[in-house]
RNA sequence: GCCCAUGUAGCUCAGUAGGAUAGAGCGCCGGUUUCCUAAACCGGAGGUCGCAGGUUCGAAUCCUGCCAUGGGUACCA
């Protein structure tokens, strides 16, 4: 409808003279519904330009432009200068036509075909239990896959992770601690270890497993493995719980073996890039337009995260992505303009790289903010919330927010089990259509001719035609990647089939009028099933 | 100091490739049920869109400055 109608828009333009590219004209739902269904201001823009009064310029487009009555029902001039076109019932029935045949692929598009992407989320290293920060993450790199999915991209979700420098070390000598401890030797506490209980509990593992064999090893490296595989399969049954399946899990060791990251370190030098400095290796990065030059490689000879990052990247791009989206904390925002600069340096298209930052969570329980402290372990696991709230308002919640914004994760709201909770709210509306539609069979009643001009009342009408713009919520989604958009499109859809139950009863005596609202109802159904569907939320047929 | 994000109703937040009278949920006040799920619907009160300038036909939205909050600014990741 959007292209039907700037493409209108721009020959009436030209008609007067005037081009204008339909992708300047604005074209948006006007807040007011007596101002139509759709709004330009291209009146505003020549007027702008040539002087001229903009409704006679608004009266002389409407003059340009004719439309299938069907269709588009009336143009408006109103002042200063608007153009406001109200669709026709032609078009209703077309958006429900459309939605029955294509059902669950009602929304999808075709711009990913033959695309891959490569999404890279979660990526928290093995050194204890997901935490809700986390879970925002986790929660938002799957939504992005979901949308890319259902635009055909072919979609890779991939985990990084790094199981070697000095925090795995200290993992591993945390439970070396506590397998001593359990076998009354004498041990102190290792500085900067990880506190929690989890520790203990891998300890006791490791001695039901090795006994007492281990109190000599000079080693951490025992310690260090059974802390890691435990402590990976917790976080897997962890991402399961939240209906999440990772398609890789990149070892950041892979880098060192295979020998990437000295050859991006000989690359930098080669290009003069690198230099050496107080027994480190520094990446010229005033040269690549950064602020500071910065160390990738310390004078223990270890190196910091950029150079193995800027290794990590480059594979990626070696593997042919065609487009590559890393979901970011906030807390990474001053890293990766440095991984990108190091990636461009090597050569490379840095234009596929992606960043989405997401601000941080915090919990709050009968009002109050709940305090958290990763070193001290009194934080709440993502397993947690989910055990107490469950997978579907888990989700929702981590997507209900802007990901620019701070989120404040109300479990007071959360564990309401009504309508105000608004996860059950999309919910309810999905199953009383299910309940209709099954009232409906047992009845007899069907749709398969409906006549869909019945369907005429306000609330039909606004209810239908938000259901026509969900194609376009799918693209915008695409291009911006923002799932809370999604979130307010699926409220605000369950808030008009609302009023449209409300108002108007389904089932009745009247077969004509029972089969066109069944259609309404049927197609309502179909948008919010496709909608959930990209968050990862389930539909339920009755609550 | 510098960089990023945020500041909109009592609370939590939408709205920001400039558009018409700034919205939702919760909370508060009031109303609706012989009828397909009342886990619903309707109405009301509630706003100097952080502050001050600027750009223009038009600014919550763009620009500048300031204030506030969170994060970052390591030879930690």
């Amino acid at each position: 409808m959007r292209e039907l109608l700037s493409k209108a828009l721009s020959e009436a333009a030209a008609k007067l003279g005037y081009k204008i590219p339909s992708s300047e004209i604005g074209l948006e739902k006007p807040k007011n519904r007596s101002h139509g269904d759709l709004s330009s201001n291209l009146a505003l823009l020549i007027a702008g330009k040539s002087k001229q009064k903009p409704l006679d310029v608004a009266n002389k487009l409407k003059d340009n432009i004719s439309f299938d009555e069907k269709i588009v029902e009336k143009i408006e001039v109103a002042p200063p200068g608007f153009l406001n076109f109200t669709y026709g019932s032609g078009y209703r029935a077309e958006v429900i036509e459309t939605i029955i045949s294509e059902k669950s692929d009602y929304g999808r598009s075709s711009v990913g075909e033959n695309k891959t992407v490569n999404v890279e989320f979660v990526s928290a290293n093995p050194t204890g239990p997901l935490n809700i920060g986390h879970g925002r993450n986790a929660v938002i790199g799957d939504c992005v896959a979901r949308i890319l999915e259902f635009n055909d991209f072919d979609v890779t979700r991939e985990y990084y992770f790094n199981n070697a420098g000095r925090q795995m070390r200290l993992l591993g000598e945390t439970v070396r601690y506590h397998y001593l401890t359990k076998l009354e030797k004498k041990t102190s506490f290792p500085v900067d270890g990880y506190e929690g209980e989890y520790l203990a509990e891998i300890a006791e593992q490791l001695i039901e497993e090795k006994g007492d064999t281990l109190v000599d090893s000079e080693d951490v490296t025992p310690f260090k493995e059974i802390a890691e595989r435990v402590v990976f399969e917790d976080i897997k049954l962890t991402l399961a719980n939240i209906g999440i399946r990772m398609d890789k899990y990149f070892n950041e060791d892979d880098l060192y073996n295979s020998g990437a990251i000295e050859s991006v370190l000989k690359r930098f030098y080669e290009k003069g890039l690198a230099y050496d400095k107080d027994g480190a290796v520094w990446l010229r990065l005033t040269e690549l337009g950064m602020g500071e030059d910065r160390v990738i490689k310390k004078s223990s000879g270890e190196p910091t995260y950029r150079l193995p990052d800027i290794a990590y990247h480059e594979d990626k791009l070696n593997r042919n992505y065609d487009l590559i989206i890393d979901i970011l904390g906030a807390d990474h925002h001053a890293s990766f303009p440095d991984v990108v600069a190091g990636v461009k340096a090597l050569g490379y298209d840095a234009e596929k790289i992606n960043i989405l930052l997401h601000q941080f969570v915090t919990l709050t329980k009968d009002g109050k903010k709940i305090k958290m402290s990763t070193r001290k372990a009194n934080y709440v696991t993502l397993d947690e919330l989910q055990t107490e709230v469950g997978e579907d308002v888990l989700r929702y919640f981590f997507l209900m927010r802007s990901v620019n914004s701070h989120l404040n994760f109300e479990m007071d709201l959360a564990k309401k089990e009504t309508d105000e909770n608004p996860v059950y709210y999309i919910q309810y509306a999905h199953a009383r259509i299910s309940s209709i539609i099954r009232l409906a069979a047992e009845r007899d009643e069907n749709y398969d001719k409906p006549d869909l001009s019945l369907l005429n009342s306000d609330e039909e009408k606004a209810l239908i035609t938000f259901l026509g713009e969900f194609p376009e919520m799918v693209e915008k989604l695409r291009s911006m990647l923002q799932p809370h958009l999604l979130t307010v499109f699926l409220s605000e859809l369950a808030t008009l089939f609302s009023r449209f139950y409300t108002e108007h009863k389904v089932v009745s005596d009247d077969h004509e009028i029972t089969a066109s609202r069944l259609a309404l109802c049927v197609t309502t159904a179909a948008v919010i099933r496709n909608g959930l569907g990209l968050l990862g939320i389930s539909a339920p047929e009755s609550m």
